[in-house]
RNA sequence: GUAGGCGUAGUUCAGUUGGUAGAGCACCUGUUUGUGGCACAGGUUGUCGCGGGUUCGAGCCCCGUCGCCUACCCCA
């Protein structure tokens, strides 16, 4: 037997429905904001994600699936969504297009080589959506705004933490009072972090390690050493979310892991789904636009993780639909046959092909949640009619075929 | 990469100090020669993950191996 490779999981009957429901819900609502669907390629060169996600972020340096293809490109599968559809608006030239505004959704698969555990996979799926264009803060606030809407819509719970993370102006100077904060106790902190202080400080700041967390309690917070801009956008942010009464948490070590973010950095959590708790994350990215070769394009966008939702959603019971057609003789079923198909130009319909005794076609509309079960046997062929249950209302009839 | 847990019927699981495999659910049949869900009665289903070892005898003990799950890590 052939199984599905590590950490890649099918999904059918009850899982593959909320699978489409956590989607189309998602759909609905972004496209209440104004968004349009954009595809991009599973595939991309590796290069893409080295200068967009960062070669410093573990996603980069340990977790893609990347090969050499037959044509000796170096490619991998996305890890995640944002670079490709940033690569997409750069190659489209609407970077060029000054003063528009151009927002995408998108869904798909996204992968990532790590140790399977509940909530990541290595094959996952992320919707997700960015803004283009679009500098003010009060666009940050749609987009949480609207990751809301799609989880009220959804209906489940989540905790919300926001964070600034600063601009190319307040950064550089923040990164250095902390490198040398990091360099005075760096003989406390572990390993990691060590390694982090040259490599990628501000990720030190979430390290999950308790001994570091106890010394950065006291270490320089980047949300005190904003610039004017930096700080009067995230009061702006907070002012709003207050006012549309969005809770929130201010997490002052929430840092994103990918490397093209800055300002308004957020994350959507729920304790209810193991330690894998984060089920969308975003944030304004100004300069990733500039990065990939376009203009400076301010942006701003998030992902969210389906099959972590998926733990979260309830689906509405199914109720009863349509019809299920079966004949008591096998000769019977010439006669059905094109009955079900003239039902199915308006209705559900299950056709059974073997003949079968009333009560097993019963049991065989029961078993397909069908609304009507409708048999034909010795009786009404002789007299060229159809018999109809109701299995909802327990009500019967018998028609004329012509009339089904 | 590291640590812990688990692999027995379609599924969820039980299986005693080693003695030749079981239950619930599901499925099929019947009670009802043409009336579903409920009830009752009966029935079908196994490479006990795989390979080796110990033993008269292994689902059980030992070694190896593969797979799954959870956690670290990372992140959606």
């Amino acid at each position: 037997m052939i199984n599905a490779l590590r950490g890649m999981k099918d999904l059918t009957f009850e899982e593959s429905e909320r699978f489409v429901h956590i989607v189309t819900t998602a759909i609905k609502v972004s496209k209440k904001y104004g968004y349009s669907y954009i595809e991009t390629p599973i595939l991309e060169e590796t290069k893409l994600f080295k200068r967009s996600v960062g070669e410093s972020s573990d996603i980069v340096g340990k977790e893609m699936y990347q090969f050499m293809d037959k044509g000796d490109n170096d490619v991998c599968m996305r890890p995640e969504g944002t670079a490709g559809v940033v690569r997409s608006f750069v190659q489209a030239k609407l970077d060029r297009r000054q003063n528009e505004k151009f927002k995408f959704y998108y869904y798909g698969p996204m992968f990532r080589y790590e140790r399977p555990q509940k909530g990541r996979l290595r094959e996952f799926h992320q919707f997700g959506c960015e803004s283009f264009g679009e500098a003010s803060v009060y666009e940050d606030f749609t987009i949480i705004q609207m990751i809301g809407d799609i989880f009220k819509a959804l209906g489940i719970g989540y905790d919300l933490q926001i964070n600034s993370l600063g601009c190319p102006e307040c950064m550089p100077p923040y990164r250095k009072k902390l490198i040398g904060f990091l360099t005075e106790c760096k003989d406390e902190l572990c390993e990691d972090c060590n390694r982090r202080i040259d490599t990628n400080p501000i990720r030190v700041l979430d390290c999950k390690n308790e001994k570091c967390q106890t010394l950065l309690t006291n270490s320089p917070k980047l949300i005190d050493n904003l610039c004017d801009s930096c700080e009067s956008d995230f009061e702006k942010l907070v002012k709003l979310l207050k006012s549309e009464n969005i809770d929130y948490v201010v997490d002052t070590n929430l840092v994103r892991g990918l490397d093209y973010y800055s300002k308004t950095a957020f994350e959507f959590v729920s304790n209810n789904i193991g330690s894998q708790s984060a089920i969308a994350g975003g944030g304004r990215y100004d300069r990733l636009v500039e990065f990939l070769d376009g203009k400076p394009t301010p942006a701003v966008g998030f992902a969210l993780g389906i099959e972590r939702i998926m733990e979260l959603v309830q689906m509405p019971e199914v109720e009863r639909e349509g019809y299920y057609l079966g004949a008591m003789e096998e000769s019977l079923v010439d006669t059905l046959f094109p009955l079900a198909s003239k039902k199915r130009a308006t209705d559900k319909v299950t056709l059974e092909y073997a003949a079968k005794k009333l009560k097993a076609h019963l049991k065989g509309a029961d078993k397909v949640n069908a609304r009507y079960c409708a048999v034909i046997g010795e009786d009404e062929m002789q007299n060229g009619t159809i018999w109809i249950k109701d299995l909802v209302e327990k009500s019967e009839t018998t028609i004329s075929q012509s009339d089904f």
